[in-house]
DNA sequence: GTTGCTGCAAACAGTTTGCAACAGT
DNA sequence: ACTGTTGCAAACTGTTTGCAGCAAC
């Protein structure tokens, strides 16, 4: 199993036979130097610095609609009027700590708080396949 | 302290000044009928049994933005297009669990995994003021 | 009578699609 | 050469606002 990198993701994507463009490059290597989950707006314009060219907003979201159906991306609910996006690699969990003032995003790696209560869950309510999404909101420490 | 109900929160809403309309009741009445979140669309259909009266779409969306404001009603994640909205005791925790193929929401009654992680979080990453929001996703006993 | 509420209709913003030209394989 | 990908521009959908007439207080 290689590591999740541009070039892993790359490699899987050719797997499904979709071809490397230099737009989907760009698109990569952005999202890989994210810090925080981004926008479409924002991908787009971060891949110019990658890849000297600037996609198309419709080419942005056709990438990342379909890196969604393969599970390389996850949408995430920031509670603001657009999407944001981050990649997931499939071996790890994410849960997120979101500034209400600034709006600054931590990834947060403490154990997920969830632990056994999806199985708890799953058999009180006869529920299967269970997944959850946990944001915390809160202010940070410049904002307070 | 009153009990959460039509009149509590009517009473709520007099004593800021704002007044009671047909409408404003019949999305009331309708909110506290609704067994999941509803949609602005979905309540201004429902009011219609209500008050007899089917208010504009405009007319809902500023009572539910007024009634967000005040901290009456909170608006749910499902991961669908549009918002969903529900009313909040502001003496009880919600978190959902959603069916993926029917879209069927059950309101979760075990006690909060979160617990104390808020504070550990809060400690861990100089953020003050937690809340958080927790949504289970997964398939119903009527879906499987 | 005053002031807030409502319906209407138009403006907005983010998302999604169709299509002809283009580029990776 | 073949077929997937791109940019452009337009269509869609849900959300938000302005305003003149109406209704609660």
């Amino acid at each position: 199993m290689t590591h999740f990198s541009v070039d892993s993701v790359t490699e899987s994507l050719r797997q499904e036979g979709l071809r490397i463009t230099k737009n989907r490059r760009g698109i990569l290597e952005c999202l890989f130097a994210a810090k925080e989950p981004m926008s479409l707006q924002e991908i787009q314009d971060s891949a110019l610095k990658f890849s000297g060219t600037k996609p198309d907003y419709a080419t942005v979201f056709r990438m990342i609609l379909l890196m969604e159906k393969l599970h390389l991306v996850h949408k995430v609910n920031l509670q603001r009027p657009c999407s944001y996006y981050e990649l997931r690699d499939p071996h790890k969990h994410y849960d997120h700590l979101i500034c209400k003032k600034c709006a600054h995003v931590v990834l947060i790696d403490i154990p997920c708080p969830i632990g056994d209560t999806e199985q708890k869950l799953a058999k009180k309510y006869g529920f299967s396949d269970l997944s959850h999404s946990l944001e915390f909101f809160g202010t940070c420490s410049q904002c307070v």
